[in-house]
DNA sequence: AGCACGCCGACT
DNA sequence: GTCGGCGTGCTC
């Protein structure tokens, strides 16, 4: 940490503010008081004047300067944070790219990469009484094969790799995902030709597999980012990652903007998972992150996945990530027709799927996945099952209470339904839910062990005895040696959930779910068949994804455009859409009204619009939508005044970037 | 966010 | 003339 640049003479110094006013978003300039400047260096965080003479704010150092700009007279630094230079010049200026792009702050990328500071931990870390894992590692001898794959994402290559189905067994007897394994020993392989490894992964169970299984290579001075972790925790693992020596980091979304010493590569699983979309502003995807952080250092970037997100094919078709090429190994897959057998739902699942669990039971733990955790109970029709839908909006139809369907998704009541298929009128209960579907299966299995995993009560692993484990998409937990059978449920619901990404995020789940798979296990989806379904029976996953991508591209969908949602006051939004005037490759939808009430509680009288760009214009759009964002946020103190202090004004401009969810329903 | 600056209407 | 209303813009 001693190698930050210092003042060196110069008197004065740049200063980033903490602030969460856009229009405080840029550089300012302070004197550089004698008696700090043997000690002031770049990246140290610093209080500052700011306002008045009185009034303090924080900020980091970013530079030095001999003069400024500025016309009237610097005030002085008043103190330094801590002698740590926490900000290191790599992650900054990802974090303003990174802002820049997604037309947000730089400080609030910086909130996500630096976590506040510990003084107990710093003194402990300074004084090296602090414990260090790392210092036990065993080094590691990659493989010839590994040792040539880290070579070139040390030299910035940037790769595609379709993980391995099926769990492998480690030298500590632990169970892990072949996936693992895979990331483990490309993270140290980087990091034994001395370049530091950033992994990110989606949540605390995947990464929990990969701490594992470095591990069992002897490695485990891994620096973590992990939301179950305490603030201490994390700052000790930060000031790890700061230290100038190479390191694994492995972590979740905000892995990526940890600090790393020559850092060689970022390898990130499942880019896929909506997890590592980040939820605070400006809600960059960590995949966008690791693309732009890849770019400016020279690092090579790997995604993994069992399931290759629409984004990463694109780059992929592009030319700009090259796809592995040798074929992975995949569970064998059987398509069950549900369509052609007679009375298939008679039972929670087909008849065939029945024999298929039971065969599987035989031997081991059995996986079915299910759409939905809890009861669920949905209307079908009484005389030929098909699923019933609302007359008004062609919703589910739900119970709320036993004896009256209404519709879940507008509210209106299922009177006089009839049944669009066989002209039946009589509504059936039937509950699909994980807890509903475990219920059943203890009668229809009598005897069998059956276990629940859900979002709300996941189960991380289960062992190797017969078993019928009952899981909600995502939550499916890991078995000792892999599942006999894996069943794949509800697929004409998961199908018909209204998203752009209904059929990519289809094949992630069910691609994970059968990955979970015994190399001789099977995996059998219950499905009437389309394309989708057929592409996941088949292995072509890719093709349908190719295919897909170029009905979005004609449609100038995500993600071969880009995208950002424009929302706010009727005035705001159409002055900020007037900015994008006369650059082509641009236009938009809307404004429209956005529905009040919803989530947040909207106000009436808000509108939305998105805004659709290519790639090559998203720099210039960004420009200037967060110019009008400036704009509406200087004026906004004066309009504010003189209503009710407190609640933000509704009406003033947001941005959103690249959101998932613009165009769902 | 807060606070200063400045440009028009009512006042000693 | 000058006090003070609030709209506008800046904060190193």
């Amino acid at each position: 940490m001693g190698e930050a640049e210092a003042a060196n003479g110069r008197p004065v110094a740049r200063v980033l503010l903490d602030s969460a006013l856009p229009q405080l978003d840029h550089l300012f300039d302070y004197a550089v008081p004698g008696e700090l400047a043997g000690e002031l260096r770049v990246g140290q965080r610093v209080r500052v004047p700011f306002r008045s003479r009185d009034r303090k704010s924080f900020g980091y150092v970013i530079g030095f300067a001999e003069h400024s700009d500025f016309g009237g007279e610097l005030a002085p630094v008043a103190d330094i944070v801590t002698p740590v230079p926490q900000l290191t010049p790599e992650v900054w200026r990802l974090a303003r790219a990174v802002a820049d792009r997604a037309g947000g702050s730089a400080g609030d990328i910086l909130r996500l990469a630096i976590p506040t500071r510990q003084v107990r931990i710093e003194k402990q870390h300074a004084a090296g009484t602090a414990d260090d894992p790392g210092a036990h590692d065993r080094p590691y001898a990659p493989a010839q094969e590994e040792a040539r794959l880290a070579e070139l994402l040390a030299e910035g290559e940037r790769l595609a790799l379709t993980a391995s189905h099926g769990p492998i067994r480690l030298e500590t007897g632990e169970w892990v995902g072949s996936w693992a394994e895979q990331l483990a020993r490309a993270a140290l392989a980087v990091h034994a030709g001395g370049r530091s490894a950033i992994v990110v992964v989606p949540d605390y169970r995947d990464l929990d597999q990969v701490r594992d299984a470095l591990a069992a290579r002897g490695h485990a001075g891994i620096v973590r980012v992990d939301s179950r972790q305490s603030n201490a925790e994390r700052y000790a693992g930060f000031l790890r990652a700061l230290d100038p020596v190479p390191r694994i980091v492995l972590g979740n979304r905000s892995a990526v903007y940890a600090p790393a010493h020559r850092l060689g590569a970022i390898l990130m699983w499942d880019d896929g998972d909506p997890v590592l979309a980040e939820p605070l502003t400006p809600y960059v995807h960590a995949r966008d992150a690791a693309l732009v952080r890849a770019e400016q250092s020279g690092a090579g970037l790997l995604f993994s996945a069992h399931s290759r997100s629409a984004e990463v094919e694109r780059l992929v078709m592009l030319g700009y990530v090259k796809a592995q090429v040798n074929p992975p190994r995949r569970t064998r897959v059987l398509h069950a027709d549900a369509s052609v057998v007679p009375d298939a739902f008679a039972g929670r699942v087909p008849e065939f799927a029945a024999r298929a669990i039971r065969e599987g039971l035989r031997h081991g733990p059995v996986l079915v996945q299910v759409a939905t955790p809890g009861y669920a109970p949905v209307a079908v029709c009484g005389e030929c099952g098909d699923l019933a839908r609302c007359g008004a909006c062609a919703g589910p139809i739900g119970f709320r209470t036993a004896a009256r369907g209404a519709c879940r998704w507008c509210g209106e009541f299922a009177t006089d339904w009839r049944c669009p298929t066989c002209g039946g009128r009589h509504l059936e209960q039937r509950g699909t839910g994980s807890e509903r579907t475990a219920e059943q299966f203890e009668r229809q299995f009598a005897g069998t062990r059956v276990l629940l995993s859900d979002g709300e009560h996941p189960r991380e692993r289960v062992d190797a005895r017969p078993a019928l484990v009952v899981a909600t998409r995502g939550a499916e937990p890991l078995a000792a040696g892999g599942y006999r059978t894996v069943v794949l449920l509800d697929v004409e619901r998961l199908l018909g959930i209204e998203t752009l990404r209904a059929g990519e995020d289809c094949l992630r789940w069910w691609e994970n779910a059968a990955a979970l798979a015994a190399p001789d296990g099977v995996c059998v989806i219950a499905s009437g068949g389309g394309p989708v379904v057929r592409a996941f029976a088949t292995g072509r996953a890719d093709e349908w994804l190719r295919s897909e991508l170029r009905d979005r591209h004609a449609l100038r969908y995500p993600p071969s455009v880009r995208v950002a949602s424009v929302t706010g006051g009727p005035v705001e939004v159409e002055r900020a859409l007037a900015t994008l005037d006369g650059l082509p490759g641009v236009d938009h939808l809307g404004p429209a009204p956005l529905p009040p009430g919803g989530r947040a509680g909207t106000p009436p009288g808000l509108v939305r619009a998105i805004v659709r760009f290519d790639y090559g214009h998203g720099a210039e759009v960004a420009r200037r939508l967060r110019g009008a964002l400036v704009a509406d946020a200087a004026g906004s103190s004066s309009r504010t005044r003189g209503k009710q202090p407190g609640r933000a004004r509704p009406e003033a401009l947001r941005l959103r970037f690249d959101d998932r969810g613009v165009f769902d329903s």
